[in-house]
DNA sequence: CTATATTTTTAGACAAGGGTAAAAATATTT
DNA sequence: AAATATTTTTACCCTTGTCTAAAAATATAG
């Protein structure tokens, strides 16, 4: 089977796939994973004679269906451990991740059938990232405005619709980006104003703010 | 910290103390670990360094106090993640030990302390074993006759009151040997005669065998 | 289209943990 | 007490995953 560091490159990789397209640089896994390019170069090399990567010197990788069904899995692992540790445990969102880290790589097929189910088979993990089924296959949706979404939703901030330098601006003072996570707290049907909230911060938009922004909802 | 590796050569000393008094020999740490000699040659002169272990070269080794709490620590990791899958989970007792020895190297007191709590502070594993305590203390019990115990009653037989050869063979028969586990599954007040269950027999024995029996219960 | 900068790979080393084979110490027989 | 058997240790090699330093490939600038 896959060992541990084989299991977060594979990991890592998977991230980098979805957030950039395309092939993936050394450069960038040994950032994302805290090593050195020459490690990765590797690991890598590694990995594509295993065949859940290919590989081409200086060109980068991509995961194979095989490799990216192992780091499916892996992240879906992690996201029902932090449920677990959320739900069941009482933990805060935000305390949960290093221990997911170590509880991902627990090898038991049938233990993850049974704590799904004792968890009542969540769709979400407690950040609001979805779990990808046993197939590791993850839901994935359309975007649409901020403004559209309901009380509670959560989204994925994708893009904006009108890019003036004062709204980039604003946005950058509220800390919102490309891959900002925003759930929708309140929503005000007289003005179509809201109060959201981004990482720990808790704030009102105007319904103008709301409909330039565009999010990827759960 | 202490590796995987230095956590289960720690347990698997802490057992073997426990299990023949004194010094623990290399070739018993070996053949529990499935290891080489040589190899826990190695890693005894490493831990004797850090020292949760006092080593003298053909003597043995013996756990300091330091050590002892620390092997103690990971089987009360061992057996509450065992309580869970269980209780929580619905695992079968027997099914659940694999999956334990990798959770107990999670590495988060603070996980601990809610897993307990969430579990109910258990007492004891589903095999019977006792949970350590946080400060690595077992609740230590007295010997008694088998015939004193209660329906449901747990105890590890930890010798006999009469060894006569038929005795023994009959024990030999049954599989019953020092550290072997037993539960009274029934007990007839009229005869004293028991219904007991060892490993996943379960048989009959008549008040002249459980008087003969001592055992360590919970 | 060179020259320089950046990225990536190679080569060689290291620490952890484990294995083999032989030497050394201890135990057991006779 | 000497001879033999067993246990334990030593010396050396292997694998995994990492690092540093230098070489090679690619990208960028002038």
């Amino acid at each position: 089977m896959f060992s541990l560091a084989e299991e977060n490159y594979l990991k890592a990789i998977y991230h980098l796939e979805h957030e950039n397209q395309g092939e993936v640089s050394t450069n960038a896994i040994a950032e994302r994973m805290d090593t050195k390019p020459s490690s990765v170069t590797d690991m890598v090399q590694k990995l594509a004679e295993k065949e859940v990567l290919s590989y081409k010197k200086y060109k980068g990788t991509l995961l194979t269906p095989t490799g990216r069904k192992i780091a499916a899995n892996v992240i879906r692992k992690h996201r029902l451990w932090e449920v677990f540790l959320v739900e069941k445990l009482n933990f805060h969102w935000d305390e949960v991740h290093e221990i997911a880290e170590q509880l991902e790589h627990i090898q038991s097929d049938e233990l993850i059938v049974r704590l799904d189910k004792f968890l009542g088979s969540p769709d979400f993990d407690p950040h609001g990232d979805p779990i990808p089924d046993k197939h590791g296959n993850v839901k994935r949706t359309e975007k649409k405005l901020l403004s559209e979404c309901e009380k509670n939703q959560r989204g994925v901030c994708v893009g904006v619709k009108e890019s003036s330098g004062e709204f980039l601006q604003y946005l950058d003072k509220r800390k919102i980006s490309i891959g900002t996570k925003i759930k929708v707290l309140g929503k005000e049907f007289f003005d179509g104003s809201m109060i959201i909230q981004v990482g720990s911060d808790q704030f009102f938009i105007s319904q103008k703010i709301a409909e330039n922004l565009y999010v990827q909802t759960n």
